[in-house]
RNA sequence: GGCCCCUUGGUCAAGUGGUUAAGACAUCGCCCUUUCACGGCGGUAACAUGGGUUCGAACCCCGUAGGGGUCACCA
């Protein structure tokens, strides 16, 4: 009978939620959901020093948008809590005095001053577990005297430590290598490398899952389960997500997290979608899928051991795959806020505007600067008026726009169908071709070659005295 | 520097001894079209490198190069 899955995400409270944190967590959920396990929340905030205000309450709310939910955590007890690693502290003080007792740690009593001069030429410092050798009375005398101390991991000089990973195989290290670091610090706060070994096993995690960087530590944190005589977990390391092919996506840098993407404009679901396919591709390689379907195609084996780069290009293109699927209110919905900063407020037609812009940008933020234009009529060159496909021409332009004023002048019911309809006839009954007729209009009436939209939507965006006077104008121009 | 890990087009990647080496993004061209976008079709473009093993290597082994990680009282 399998063991029911556990597996947990336990970010440090320091700020955002870095994009490759995210995706770590969201591989967790999706290998729990996917056998119907537990997904636990814990938060490492052990740095005292570093935690942020306002970090923990990130967290939830980058989970909940991300569509991830966690089954345990702070905010939802399971049995195993508490769920932050501050309000536990006793309890790695307890397990690191039982670690002492069965040979795996001991107290350390070194000055800062003597660690630093152990540093050797490379600048590299390794403990010489000079108080592992401290008879007990010393030991006592010191505790009695309040001596500041740490309590360091004791770690063999000599032997291998070999464990299996499920994505990069078997992974040895020499214990020659480890060092015995602090598992519990001065102010009597466990390091990471203490407590995620101590919380991990008194929550039952089954599949630790989370960064590469840990993988050639790990056989450290399985010799505390070893001496503890707990089973080790499974481990899932995972490959960093890059900026570069070089650079690692940096929380340091603002490289990208996930409410800068949120807040450009790009949907929850397809930055999800998206940071889902980094780093692993699924057997029929589908590329846009529902959570649902990324927790039944979710398989260990579609996972990468290199780094993958962000490409924010490719995202757009996702971003802009949702967008187009969008029902139009829905659509409107996301769009508004943006036109509401765009030259759009009280002047133009959300609605008009949505229908032309939907299927022409990739994320929202694009919005004002896709709409600028029309309020950025001026001077222009006729020489836009030529276009060679239609073979237009700036005299043909001006003879159409001459002809072609006084009919929509007459327009009563000024709509979008009713100027193509009337612009259409114009053509025919005048011998042009309908392509000259839209492109010296649509020209005329926003004074650039490139626009998002034909010539009778943006009149229509216009209103009739705003085309009559831009075409006006126009003429005036050759 | 020691140790651990990685290496298929510009990018994400399929591929697990025999393939014309997929697909997607980007890019380029054509078509569609009321310009652009959308959509459709097509093109350019890759197994880091040197040795093995094998009838046969992107796939297995060794070396080299390049890259990443780690060597904290950070996680």
């Amino acid at each position: 009978m399998e063991k029911t899955v556990r597996t947990r995400f336990a970010p440090s409270p320091t700020g955002f939620i870095h994009i490759g944190n995210l995706r770590t967590c969201l591989y967790a959920y999706l290998f729990a959901k996917q056998r119907n396990g537990t997904l636990i929340l814990r938060i490492e905030d052990t740095d005292q020093e570093r935690i942020v205000p306002g970090a923990v309450e990130l967290i939830y709310s980058t989970l909940e948008k991300a569509g991830i939910v966690h089954d345990e955590g702070p905010d939802k007890d399971g049995g195993y809590g508490p769920y932050v690693q501050s309000e536990r502290k006793a309890i790695y003080m307890e397990y690191a005095k039982k670690l002492i007792e069965l040979g795996g740690a001991y107290y350390c009593f070194c000055t800062k001053e003597r660690l630093e001069s152990l540093t050797d030429e490379n600048g590299v410092r390794t403990y010489d577990k000079h108080c592992l050798g401290l008879s007990k009375e010393e030991i006592e005398e010191n505790l009695k005297n309040g001596v500041p101390f740490v309590i360091r991991q004791n770690i063999p000089k000599e032997g291998t430590g070999t464990y299996h990973d499920m994505i990069y195989g078997d992974i040895s290290v020499d214990y020659s290598e480890l060092e015995d670091n602090v598992l519990i610090k001065s102010d009597g706060m466990p390091t990471y490398n203490f407590a995620n070994v101590v919380d991990d096993h008194l929550m039952k995690i089954t599949h630790v899952i989370r960064g590469v960087e840990y993988l050639s530590s790990t056989p450290k944190y399985n010799l505390i389960y070893d001496a503890f005589g707990w089973e080790r977990p499974e481990y899932m390391h995972l490959p960093p997500i890059m900026k570069d092919a070089s650079h690692k996506l940096s929380k340091r840098y603002g490289d990208a997290n996930f409410d800068d993407f949120v807040r450009k404009g790009f949907l929850t679901e397809a930055i999800v979608n998206y940071i889902a396919l980094l780093g692993w591709c699924p057997k029929d390689n589908s590329e846009k899928m529902t959570m649902q379907e990324l927790i039944e195609k979710f398989d260990t084996a579609g996972i990468s051991k290199s780094g993958s780069i962000f490409d924010e290009a490719k995202m757009r293109w996702l971003n802009q795959q949702y967008i187009k699927e969008l029902p139009f209110e829905k659509f409107m919905e996301y769009a508004r806020p943006y036109f509401d900063q765009s030259i759009a407020k009280d002047k133009y037609d959300y609605e008009k505007l949505g229908k032309i812009l939907c299927t022409r940008i990739e994320i929202f933020s694009e919005i004002p600067q896709k709409i600028a234009f029309l309020d950025e009529y001026g001077p222009f060159d006729t020489s836009l008026f030529e276009h060679a496909k239609s073979k237009t021409t700036a005299p043909l332009a001006k003879e159409i726009l001459e002809k072609i004023l006084p009919v929509y002048e007459e327009i009563g019911e000024w709509t979008n169908d009713n100027l193509f309809a009337c612009s259409e006839a114009f053509a025919a009954a005048n011998g042009y071709k309908k392509q000259q007729v839209f492109w010296a209009v649509r020209v005329a009436v926003a004074g650039r070659d490139v626009t998002p939209g034909g010539a009778t939507e943006l009149m229509d965006i216009l209103g009739k005295n705003e085309t009559l006077k831009r075409i006006k104008y126009a003429l005036t121009l050759f």
